[in-house]
DNA sequence: CATGATTCCGTATACCCTACGGGAACTAGG
DNA sequence: CCTAGTTCCCGTAGGGTATACGGAATCATG
């Protein structure tokens, strides 16, 4: 049975691998070189305008020498982001929620000063060390509250979800404002049409009840921001207070998920203190 | 001062509109037509697929014509949207769950007919009939519950926002397998050299220990689904107890948001019964 | 039949990615 | 110094994309 392998996990994980011994021709670029220069590109003009073309020239080399350093477009760009993941450099200690306003604040940080990625897709994500150690971030913050193992994982991927998902938006929102021109409130204002023209008052009465009270009056961005502070805040709290009243309360839903844990579901995180090393089993399906 | 009015809107609201004199050479195509061509292209082959050449081609027409009916090639993607947006056709009554139910229902099936939804930016939607009546049916559900007039907006926008990025997410995942032709499971099987090669079990002991755990055994699809309902049941709960004890608890964190609210708060809903159908005054910023 | 309105569309420009294959530049070993 | 092996560099060519412009075609009306 022949199995491919992806030629992008090596160069993903190239820091963890010894210089290879000089041989043949030696090269005028480094693969970080290539890299780097792409994010600078991308985080000045877009993701589309670091092109492999646009790419070569700024480093003065034709778009073909280009091939010997990524495979191609794709892997170059799932390299980008794995780079400014791995360069988001979570290290933050301290109690859940600590941890997980670091983390936010990282993750927004990281989208302003590359709001490209939001141009990539979240699937199938590079599985580099940056893409890696978000999710180990994500999972220690969520432990330290006690859950049990398998609500780990849940509980994790709602956090980064959310968070991420506003980080996103906030970025789009920063690129049209870059490629259009205009700010959304002007957006908005410059579609005032709708309202006079074609906003369709009877089909619509729990929006015109709110926007006769008043509550419209933030701008588009601002609502955003309200709705990610309050869904994040239900959502923190709903993980705390499941953890609190150890599954007794919810252990009704949750029994289909937790079924077949084993590992002792009194003192759920003693599993971190003493960790099995070997990773030799390959009974793992990811 | 010279407003620019985008040329979108009345495209959009053309089933508001009555039928223009015949007058001029009459049109082979309608714009009905332009456009669910295109959504048929795009559902068959991705939204890259239909492109102007291409939608043009299956109507047996130069790419150019295509112009009279559309300004670009973007309104016509925005077009697209608010058609199968406008198509979802919500219209469940019930209760607050039965709503919330019923909407991410219909979403999920919109987005698995046309998963190239997800490849269409969510930032500054079509402002059409489409994208107005989901924010009017979420709105309307989260109504039900008798929650402050100014706590509706971020509400109902955490809902959608949390099935719209889980519904799109598994759109991503199909396209994803058209065009690769892998699975999502398919693509970590052959991305096993990370773990036999690559991951540091010291540096990842969170990780490890669920892995140790069996915490790991569901498909990576699947996990994202658990991920979806868990948050979305903490995020319905956690909107009911805001709405159960009204703002006494929560009145300290709220008090910003709620500061100039000059309507009823003991009866919150209580707008929604006589509404002013007046959207006349020009002080609204939207 | 003339006029005005509207639709239709050919051409031309400027991007994008990458398969292929040959030449250039280096090291190691003799 | 010479040669083999290895690796890097890159020119060409082909098939995509969107749309500005201007003129021809086709209708209702007067």
């Amino acid at each position: 049975m022949e199995e491919f392998s992806p030629r992008i996990l090596p160069l993903l994980w190239r820091r963890s691998v010894p210089a290879r011994k000089a041989v043949g021709r030696p090269p005028r670029l480094t693969i970080d070189l290539v890299v780097s220069t792409a994010i600078r590109i991308a985080d000045a003009e877009g993701l589309e305008a670091a092109s492999m073309a646009r790419v070569a020239a700024e480093l003065s080399v034709a778009t073909m020498s280009l091939y010997t350093y990524v495979p191609s477009r794709p892997e170059l760009a799932d390299l980008m982001v794995d780079e400014v993941f791995w360069a988001r450099d979570l290290r933050g200690e301290g109690t859940f929620r600590e941890r997980v306003r670091h983390y936010a604040e990282r993750t927004f940080a990281m989208y302003r000063a590359h709001p490209w990625l939001a141009e990539v897709s979240r699937a199938r994500p590079p599985l580099g060390p940056g893409m890696l150690a978000e999710q180990e971030y994500v999972l220690a913050a969520v432990a330290t509250l006690g859950l049990p193992l398998r609500q780990l994982n849940p509980a994790a991927t709602a956090i980064s979800a959310w968070v991420t998902s506003a980080a996103r938006h906030e970025a789009e929102s920063a690129l049209l404002r870059r490629t259009t021109g205009l700010s959304t409130d002007e957006w908005w204002l410059q579609r005032g049409e709708l309202w006079e023209s074609w906003f369709d008052v009877e089909a619509h009465p729990t929006m015109t009840a709110i926007w006769n009270g008043g509550a419209f009056d933030r701008g588009a961005d601002e609502q955003a921001q309200d709705a990610y502070e309050y869904g994040l805040g239900l959502l923190l709290e709903g993980i705390e207070r499941s953890a609190e009243h150890d599954g007794t309360e919810r252990s009704a839903e949750l029994e289909g998920i937790e079924r077949s844990a084993e590992h002792e579901e009194t003192e759920p995180a003693a599993e971190l203190e003493g960790i099995e090393r070997s990773v030799e089993g390959d009974d793992r399906v990811p």
